[in-house]
DNA sequence: GAACAAAGTGAAGTTTTATTCATAATATGA
DNA sequence: TCATATTATGAATAAAACTTCACTTTGTTC
C-alpha cells in the first residue's frame, strides 16, 4: 500500500510542478525571467510562495527545470520529423509543414529560449540542456541537407549555415506567432518558408509558380 | 567666451557619455539588463556611480540611451547599402557582403537587441526606437525583393518572409560571433549566406557550381 | 475519529541593487 | 590666488525580491 501510494504522491507532485512550470512559461516568455517575480507566478498559479518553494529548489532551480523539460519535448518532437523515412527533400518540408503544431505548443517556450540563449554570460550559461537542443537540432538538420548534397538533389550549399538559416527564421516566426496563436495563418506561414527554402534548394525545376 | 566654454563642456559631456555607453553595451550584450549591476558599470568604465546618474536619469534611462544611439548607427548604415543605385541583386548581394563589416561594429549591439526584443511585454516595450529598427530594415528588404520580383529577376516568394529570414539569420550569425570576432572568418560566412539566399532567389542559372 | 504525515500558507528575515545626497576634488575665470 | 561652478565620489538609504520557517490546513491510515 505504501509503496502504492508514494508512486501516486510522486505523480501528483509531478503534475503539480507542471502546473505550475506551464503557467511560469507563460510569464516568463512575456515579460522575461527577472520581470517576474516568485511573487507573481505564485499568484498565477494558484498557490503561495511557499509552496514553489516546495516544489523547487528556488526561482533558478524552477527556470531550469522548466528549460530542461520543454526542451526535451520540443527536441524529441523535431527529431521524430526528422528521422521519419522519405528522401531529404521529404524530410525538409516535412520538418516545414508541422512546424504549425509544434510551435502551436511551443512557440512561447521557443520565445523564451532565444531571449535566454542570447546571454551565454549570465547564470544560466552553465545550464548543458540549453546549447544542447539548438546544436542537435541544427546539427541533424545541416547533415540531412549535406545528404541531400551529396545525392545531387539540392544544389552546394553550407549545409551548416543553411540548417542555421531555417531554424533562425522558424524561430524568428515562432516570436511573432507566440502571443496569439492561429493555426490558419501559422500554417500558410509555414508553406512560404518551405517554398523559400526547399524550391530555393532543388537542382531541378523548383522554382516553379 | 562663456557661450564658447558651454559648447565644449557639452561636447565633453556627449564624449563621456559615449565612454560609458560603450561599456555598457559590453556587459549588456554579455550577462543582460538585468544582471549588471550600475555599480559593474561603474567599475567597468572607472567612474564612481554617482557619476553614472549625473550623466544619465537611471538605469533605465542609460539603457534607452544606448538603443537609441546604437540603433540609429546602425539603421543609417543599412539603409546606405539598400538604397545604393543598382538592381536588386546587386543590392541584395552588396548587403550580404557588406555585413561582415557592419557586424564588426555593432555585432554586440545586435545581440543585446535581440535579446531585448523577446520581451515585448518587458518595460521597454514601450521604447518607440527599438521596434523601429527592425521594422524599417525587414520593410526596406521586402520591397526590394518585391521589387526584384516584379521585374522578373527573383522567382516568386513571399517578400516578407524572405526579408525576415534573411534578417534573422544575420542576426542569429551576429550572436555567434558578438564574442570573439574574426574578420575573414565572418566574411566568408556571409559569403555562403549570399550563395544560400540570393542565388536560391534567381530564376536564371544561380544554382551553378 | 484520532494520530500522523503531507501539503500549503504568508508574514518576517535577508540579500541585492537602484538611487540619493552631503561632501570632496577639480576646473574656470578674474 | 581666491571665489565660484562644475564634476566626481561612495557611504547611506530605500525599494524590491528571494527565501525561510513557524504555523495551519488538508489528506491518510488504522
Amino acid at each position: 500500500m505504501t509503496a502504492k501510494s508514494n508512486r501516486r504522491k510522486e505523480r501528483e507532485r509531478k503534475e503539480r510542478k507542471q502546473e505550475v512550470l506551464e503557467v511560469a512559461l507563460a510569464l516568463f516568455a512575456e515579460k522575461g525571467f527577472h520581470e517576474v517575480s516568485m511573487q507573481e507566478i505564485a499568484e498565477a498559479a494558484e498557490y503561495s510562495v511557499g509552496t514553489l518553494y516546495n516544489l523547487f529548489e528556488n526561482k533558478d532551480g524552477l527556470f531550469e527545470e522548466l528549460i530542461d523539460s520543454s526542451g526535451k519535448l520540443i527536441l524529441e518532437e523535431v527529431l521524430v520529423i526528422l528521422d521519419a523515412p522519405g528522401t531529404e527533400e521529404d524530410r525538409l518540408r516535412a520538418l516545414l509543414q508541422q512546424q504549425a503544431r509544434v510551435m502551436e505548443d511551443h512557440a512561447r517556450f521557443i520565445k523564451l529560449y532565444v531571449a535566454v540563449m542570447g546571454q551565454k554570460g549570465s547564470k544560466f550559461a552553465k545550464n548543458h540542456t540549453k546549447d544542447e537542443i539548438h546544436e542537435v537540432i541544427v546539427t541533424r538538420i545541416a547533415s540531412l541537407i549535406e545528404s541531400g548534397i551529396d545525392k545531387g538533389c539540392f544544389r552546394r550549399v553550407h549545409p551548416m549555415i543553411t540548417a542555421k538559416a531555417i531554424i533562425s527564421t522558424l524561430e524568428t516566426l515562432a516570436f511573432e506567432v507566440a502571443e496569439q496563436f492561429d493555426r490558419d495563418k501559422v500554417t500558410q506561414m509555414f508553406a512560404e518558408v518551405e517554398q523559400l527554402f526547399v524550391d530555393g534548394l532543388l537542382l531541378h525545376g523548383g522554382a516553379s509558380s
